[in-house]
DNA sequence: TGATAATCAGACATAATAATCCCAATAATG
DNA sequence: CATTATTGGGATTATTATGTCTGATTATCA
């Protein structure tokens, strides 16, 4: 088995996120292609292209078709958060809040062993995911 | 896309910390069925018997063959902790720590735009793992 | 208007994870 | 010693996540 650390989206998610980010960076009004960003980040064309169809359904990419064509950001960078891309992608977190260890019967009424460890770290990255806007992250990404 | 929640370890692991837990709480002489483990939580039970192959390889648990066989923990439930238990199924954490948005320049000295965020938390997540013992967990979920 | 270049869309392919099957090896019990 | 019940282990299948191929659609430009 090879899981290689904390999972917090879908690698499709993580490629949505640094396309995202890219578009945020340049901030270029021409369409941007699909084409370079997979090229920039390492990212299988065919692969990304696909998830941006999805970005474009859920509103979070605007697409422009033909010989001039490629996508820009939907929105102004500085209202979009990381959870609406991880979302989009990955579709909504759960309603009802999984267990770390995969018991059914675990809730805050009747907590598994780790409940009052693990829920405080689930809260804190969902915050995270939820505080983080493209426009500082793009910014913080060109002081590099 | 459907990934649920953000995931600590694989499904094999889980299974693993599941059956463990199970062993610590019977605190039996006798060795203990693979199957009653399996039906106790609803695991696959070829599958967990593989997982257990694995433990025992990995010495976390020890295995009595034959007819009277079955499973015990290789040791006294208080020097097991649940990271071991994921390091034998999942093996071990990456030397180079992962970018949460997978950006392969992102360190200590280039951080990435979430680093310093996501950083702690995962620091808390291993601590987690790493402070929490079976003898521990067992006694809580005796008291449920 | 024909050539070119982009996204759109659905089928297909591959890889990783999860689960199952089958039989050998082991050991207790009548 | 045959029967029964367990783990051991290799091969196989199923499912899901990831990645690829091909052609249609749309739009620009010479």
């Amino acid at each position: 088995m090879v899981t290689s650390e904390y999972m917090l989206y879908s690698k499709s998610s993580e490629y949505a996120i640094q396309a995202m980010v890219y578009l945020a960076e340049v901030k270029s009004k021409e369409p941007v292609l699909t084409k370079n960003i997979a090229k920039e980040y390492n990212i299988p064309y065919q692969f990304l292209a696909k998830i941006v169809q999805n970005l474009v359904k859920h509103r979070l990419i605007k697409a422009t078709r033909g010989r001039t064509g490629g996508i820009n950001l939907y929105q102004d960078a500085s209202n979009i958060y990381l959870n609406q891309i991880v979302d989009a992608i990955d579709g909504p977190p759960p309603i009802k809040e999984q267990c770390a260890i995969g018991l059914d019967l675990c809730s805050d009424d009747v907590p598994c062993p780790i409940h009052h460890t693990w829920k405080p770290i689930r809260k804190a990255i969902r915050e995270m995911l939820a505080s983080e806007n493209l426009e500082e992250l793009a910014h913080r990404v060109i002081e590099k």
